[in-house]
DNA sequence: AATGAATGAGGTTTCATTCAT
DNA sequence: CATGAATGAAACCTCATTCAT
């Protein structure tokens, strides 16, 4: 029988393709994250049909280790601004916490190789985040989710860029960011 | 002397970047921009020394065209709160009639391609609506414009895709959007 | 382990880059020395990192074939007159024989892409030839060999593009062109 | 009536093309050629045909410039010897005191942009120092002047080679440089 | 499965030449 | 005549992908 596909080595490439990718887009060339990963050139086509698979597959990755920073706690009880808080709270931590996959994330999202189905699939693993939305809310904002999210994801990428410059504020910023968010949503 | 240097042809060049960009990337062949541009390969290369050239032009050319948008109109007279309503009108309707570009500057945004200095230069075109912004915060925010400035970047940007998504409702949108703003930068 | 470099093809590639470059000079398209080693043109580069690469490696490799060419025989026994006519002889065989060797030589001499530690790692491959040179000057010509070993690569030079007009005179021109030599380094 | 050619400008874009020829090869760029001339880039294609008719005439000029140099004494009236002496030495001077010429002929002379024509002629130049050779050299060497030419050139380089590493001793390599010549030619 | 040599299409840029001014 | 903008055919080199080992 032959070897079976290392999951070691596939993690070690799409970690790699992060930290290549943020800093050089992802017009990166693959031989260079084959390099950073330790493997050669050929090996990376093992693993990923393509590039492009490859490139997908990382920013599913990603989206998919943020969503599960965001939930990792328990988040039935209380109430959904509550709920929300420690989403919040948590998506700034990872952010600062992973520098380069948020860097990678903003180049994979401009970038003309990700497949609708790609971000469509994303999209779906914050469905218990738009819930609580949903919940803080209501039916302001003709009740679409759509919009408190992406003014959630702005204020939040604003307020991690804040506190990268300035570091030992994390509490304070991210406690004046939240009450931002929701005076934004007319939820304060 | 010679057949001049043509006006309309450098803006033909950058006009057609704009639409290569917005759809390819700054990875867009130069081959293609030439030929949207409805000029020889060579040509290009009359008009601006390398590609990395051009789209650092490119990119502080956009810049121009928003921050001119901006301040169209006479923001000398009314309140700080007055003069950037105007401001934020103004962006949303650039936003909406500059589809290409808004798409081709977030992919020269997060390219590698831009020098410092043209980063520099760009963000100068703006400090009279960083005078206004400061206007309106005071002192809140530690004084900082930065954040009140990502912040209102988000927030027009959130609500310029909401938009894109339901046409008709842009003065409904843009001042429920501002009113978010104010909200947000605790000044409503 | 993949397939290991291929000593034929790097020499298939030396060898048309010297048949290209006889003719057509350092300036020969990459293109075609690939097609005429029956190469991809992109294997040039698997080989030799840049053009300028391969062309001082081909200057080396083909100095380094006279040299060989030229100390074939044992040089050690008889005077130095006597090793001088043993190389003199060999040389001219040599450039009969390799006439686009010759030529490509002629090439690659006068152009700016040899570099400077090109040009000395060649010298160095005639250091036995030199020593012949010393013992048959003496110390006339002020004791240098450069003086001398110019002369006698162009009176070489000349014979040869005599003998290539008239190729049956080989010997003689041989016997002749050595005399010559000998009393234009007041040796006689 | 229209303009007519500028014999100055004409004469400045050889003396340009000698230069940059002398140091880049015959590959430079005619855009070099015209900015080291201080014409436009256009003005060397009223002047000549293409870059290849610029290059043979400038070998011709070069080969002209020496046949003058080589002739500008009266060589009627002594022995042969004497007049070779003569041209010797004036070649020795001219070399010297003409290094970009010579470089450029150098790099002309291996050029595949020469046409048969244009070596043809240019040999044609110096048929006055064949004769001088041919009354020194007599029957010998089969009576070919070919072989005593290539001779001489090749000592005659030499020798500037080495006068050039040691400029104060001009008149004395030249007078051994031709006892050298001379002997080679068995007419010392 | 893993490797990396081999491939050749395609990218940016140069350049001789043409032609509008 | 003189100019230099305009052209488009290469040139060198890179790179995703294939395939022999």
């Amino acid at each position: 029988m032959a070897r079976p596909l290392s999951d070691e080595k596939r993690a070690a490439i799409l970690a790699a393709a992060i930290k290549i990718v943020a800093v050089e887009g992802v017009e990166a060339a693959t031989t260079r994250i084959a390099k950073a990963a330790g493997v050669a050139e050929g090996t990376i086509f093992v693993y990923f049909s393509t590039k492009d698979a490859l490139l997908n597959e990382l920013y599913l990755t990603i989206k998919r280790s943020v969503a599960d920073a965001l939930t990792v706690d328990h988040l039935g009880g209380g109430t959904a601004v509550a709920g929300l808080k420690v989403v919040w709270t948590n998506y700034l931590r990872w952010g600062l916490d992973h520098p380069e996959e948020r860097r990678a994330m903003a180049q994979l999202g401009v970038s003309e190789r990700l497949t609708a189905q790609t971000r469509a699939v994303a999209l779906g693993s914050f469905e218990n985040v738009d819930a609580l939305l949903q919940g803080v809310i209501g039916d302001r904002f003709g009740g679409s989710v759509a919009y408190a999210s992406a003014v959630m994801a702005a204020l939040a990428e604003a307020s991690i860029q804040f506190i990268v410059a300035n570091p030992a504020q994390f509490d304070a910023v991210a406690s004046n960011g939240f009450d931002t968010l929701l005076r934004a949503l007319d939820a304060a």
